[in-house]
DNA sequence: TTTTTATGGTCAC
DNA sequence: TGACCCTAAAAAT
């Protein structure tokens, strides 16, 4: 399920496709630029955030495919040659090897070079990115009295947080959603940033989110089945307080009003 | 079997 | 802010 973990797993579950030629077709029909990416080559794949941008070379020419899950979107990654297509794909790559196939995006679309800058200009920096840093992150909380329970939907803040990973960051963190970001201390920032990475990075290896594995030791142990200290839970398992809820960015956000100040 | 819901985002008002 | 889009899985009937 697609927060910015998902995205960087399939960039490195589709890394076996690159340096391949494709036949690339739309089972579904809505793809209907598939034509220029068909007998191309996959140079590369460049996960940033919850998008996911491809390079292809054709006939000497470069062709960007830009990718974006939405809610409902898939991947699935079939050994060739491959089953007859089921449901709505929207693109299927097919290579010697493996087959790949895109259903329900909410973004599939070829662009040209100017558009993919201006894509990738309007995200944040990516905490699960090896060299991405804090910079832009800070001053675009530094500024503002939208709340840090907003801002950390906002893709150009941040990018590949989605609304999981903001209630489980700000439960970790200790910080009330509600709070004017520019009110938050450097200190609490620089946290936030850190537990982004280190939590993304984790749902990126364990291919979902599981952050009561990566707690700390202030935190009783949770039991086997829970993945979330705030996400869709009842009680905090830390002081044991009703689990509340609040629309920020218009969405719910879960926190515990004892823990989080 | 049908309806609801979702970890996302855009657009019109 | 709410309506809508997309699809699949979970929940309700």
């Amino acid at each position: 399920m697609p927060e910015g973990h998902t995205i960087h797993k399939a960039a490195r579950n589709q890394r076996v496709l690159v340096g391949k030629l494709v036949r690339a077709s739309s089972p579904q029909g809505r793809f209907t630029e598939v034509a220029q990416l068909d007998r191309a080559r996959l140079v590369d794949i460049e996960p940033l955030g919850k998008h996911l941008f491809y390079r292809f070379e054709r006939r000497g020419r470069v062709r960007r495919l830009h990718v974006h899950l939405g809610l409902a979107g898939r991947f699935r990654l079939h050994s060739s040659p491959p089953p007859a297509p089921v449901g709505a794909v929207r693109l299927r790559l097919v290579t010697d090897e493996q087959t790949l196939d895109l259903r329900g995006p909410l973004i599939c679309e070829l662009v040209d070079d100017i558009t993919y800058a201006a894509a990738r200009a309007r995200l944040g920096p990516d905490p699960i990115a090896p060299r991405s840093s804090p910079a832009r992150f800070r001053t675009r909380l530094a500024r503002t009295r939208v709340s840090i329970g907003a801002m950390l939907l906002d893709q150009s803040v941040i990018a590949g947080v989605g609304n999981v990973y903001r209630a489980e960051l700000l439960f970790l963190a200790g910080i009330d959603p509600r709070r004017p970001s520019r009110d938050l201390t450097r200190v609490e920032v620089d946290h936030l940033w850190q537990l982004a990475r280190m939590l993304l990075r984790a749902g990126v290896t364990d291919g979902r989110i599981v952050t009561t594995r990566y707690g700390g030791a202030d935190l009783p142990a949770a039991p086997k089945w829970r993945r979330t200290y705030a996400y869709k839970q009842r009680e905090c398992l830390r002081c044991g307080s009703a689990i509340d809820r609040v629309k920020l960015a218009g969405r719910p956000c879960f926190f515990c009003p004892h823990c989080q100040r």
